[in-house]
DNA sequence: CTGTTTTTCTGAAACGTTTCATTTTTCCGT
DNA sequence: ACGGAAAAATGAAACGTTTCAGAAAAACAG
């Protein structure tokens, strides 16, 4: 391929000249700039991205490292990064980490190599991130983490309103004259399995309902976790009525448990996800589930990144992105209450606007 | 960060017995080769990719062109090929397309100036990759194309036995007595949507059943497509009482379109997708579908890819992975011959063993 | 016109590797 | 112990940029 050398022959100019009309780091006479951009034009050049790096002592890469892209929540979070962080020129590097914390500090060192502008992080199950991001950040690599955060984590992050998410849901079941509630949370050393255990202990609590602690469980975010307590919970007397799941992952693995005890849902047991995803609508009967958009996680993210890479040194920001309910069929009246079909209608409810909390 | 040099201070030994060292370029004395060894440790020292793809006119990135990571299917494809790829040293790049060809062209171009080792791409719709690879081969950058290939490919390609799939999977709705059979195809340009085809109207002719025209329908790959299709074919008279979907979404759209007629799956119609997608199995009822491995076609692509890479000249190497049968609750026998509730057991075929064609 | 200031342009150094032609060291046979 | 061959180690050039100090050109004031 071309390289600078020859498109300063061919416009008969010096090498200086031609990197300042690319990079507009200097004035140049429009004659003079015409006739380099003439000769770029004609060569099909493109500079080198490793050189300019090189050069630069930064690239125009950014990290993406996150859990495992096969799981349905994070596709979308990908996309809405990879669409700003394209169309800003940036291109980005995707690395699984399983959860695993060691595998992620694999590719945060890894990464090292490669000069990234910047990283977006969905951390790892006991992320180390905090230590590693101080040491990214010295070398002037902004880190911003998303969906949820490492221990003390103090720079910027993108998250869902999860609390305010579950306690919404949750305070729907409780309108609905649900009494007997059941909760299964995902791993409570997450920040947002943690969040939304506690929304809807809130919730519950400003209901003055009781709840015997067997009626919280806690497991992995799967289906399989989720099918395994819901079992537990089925042998609870009284019986739940309601069960509200961490996520959809959880509340599908549910769903499954219900049907294979014989029971109906909605019209014995009502269920809740947290997601969202694309299946919740597709289930028996279809989930209904607290929306968020991974999609705006992803974009968000990338958007704080690029204007951190473009010289704001602000102090760090916590976005916290709003959640809608979105009721299906999966929930209903609890059957002592129900009153002939209780299906309440398909319907969504906006919560808070999203926040921005400088400093 | 540190660098070579100052790592060759360390150890006490020049720039290039460092660079021997670390690439085993060069035979160098075990004493020499701890002492480097030790400074590398002790500095903690990484080598820089961009200088060292800068210097070898070849980076270890593989760029990864596809048409949405927010498809259902693309994830897996997407994981099995990260995971080999890491594990040899590799990164990807991610880029989707949307399946707009202008839009994967910017990309092809784009990626050019990172000097990748390779590329996996899954065409996007009247993809021009035939061209650009040519191109990219000239320069020794590897392409290999999977999923669906663009017109005159010739280059390394893995893909889903797609005619063999659909002709099973029509097969068995044959068996099941259905005559009145239909199907909703992907739109004909994509390769893989146009194998299915063919493997349903195999079977079908096999079986000596004639199917009008209006039995053939064609759309998007996608929820909406199969819906209106699907409207279509159920005012068809006599009503087809099996579906074969081009694929799990088409599928997922028909579903919705058949329980919206009032009609009900497989009592009055039977419905068979293609990709056996998560989704399939938690759908009412739940859908049969020929299943193929995402994973699988990314591993495949990615260790064609490094074999390329290092050095493989053998001829186009063309895999052809195998599909099977995955057979749920949305099959049954067609309402005439109906005996009694008629859900077939869930089972798995298996089909033919992946085949490599050399050439 | 001339000297000064301002603007524009240039050329070389530097970024951190790999690689190749040389030099230095080691090894071996006599 | 010596000379020559083989092996090991070295140092500099090159990869394609950016950037900085300085040269050249233009603009301006008197």
């Amino acid at each position: 391929m071309a390289n600078m050398k020859e498109i300063a022959k061919l416009a008969g100019v010096s090498l200086g000249t031609v990197s300042h009309v690319l990079n507009n780091s200097a004035r140049v006479r429009e004659p003079m700039r015409q006739r380099v951009l003439a000769a770029v034009q004609q060569a099909g050049y493109q500079p080198s991205e490793l050189a300019r790096g090189l050069r630069r002592d930064k690239t125009n890469m950014i990290g993406m490292i996150m859990p495992d892209i096969t799981n349905p929540f994070f596709p979308a979070v990908v996309r809405g990064a990879e669409d700003v962080a394209f169309s800003n020129g940036y291109r980005l590097i995707l690395c699984n980490t399983d959860n695993d914390h060691s595998k992620e500090l694999v590719h945060l060192n890894e990464l090292r190599s490669y000069l990234p502008a910047g990283l977006i992080v969905i951390p790892s199950n006991f992320s180390d991130l905090t230590t590693q991001a101080e040491s990214y950040r010295k070398v002037g690599t902004g880190v911003v983490c998303i969906d949820r955060l490492p221990r003390n984590w103090k720079g910027d992050s993108v998250t869902a309103d999860n609390e305010d998410g579950a306690y919404h849901a949750t305070q729907q079941l409780i309108r609905l004259g649900h009494t007997r509630l059941a909760t299964i949370a995902g791993p409570l050393h997450l920040t947002n399995a943690k969040e939304r255990l506690d929304g809807f202990k809130r919730a519950v609590r400003e209901a003055r309902v009781h709840l015997g602690p067997e009626y919280i469980q806690e497991t992995t975010f799967d289906k399989q976790g989720g099918y395994l307590k819901t079992n537990l919970l089925l042998r609870l007397i009284p019986r739940p009525t309601a069960i509200f799941a961490g996520n959809d992952m959880i509340a599908l693995g549910a769903l499954l448990a219900i049907r294979e005890a014989g029971l109906h849902c909605p019209r014995d047991i009502s269920l809740m996800g947290f997601d969202d995803l694309d299946l919740a609508e597709t289930t028996n009967p279809s989930l209904s589930s607290v929306s968020q958009s991974g999609y705006q996680l992803g974009t968000t993210a990338a958007r704080i990144l690029i204007d951190r890479i473009q010289g704001d040194t602000s102090p760090a920001r916590h976005v916290v992105l709003e959640t809608s309910l979105h009721l299906r069929d999966s929930v209903a009246s609890p059957p002592e209450i129900a009153t002939g079909p209780s299906t309440p209608a398909k319907r969504t409810r906006r919560r808070k606007q999203a926040a921005a909390t400088p400093a």
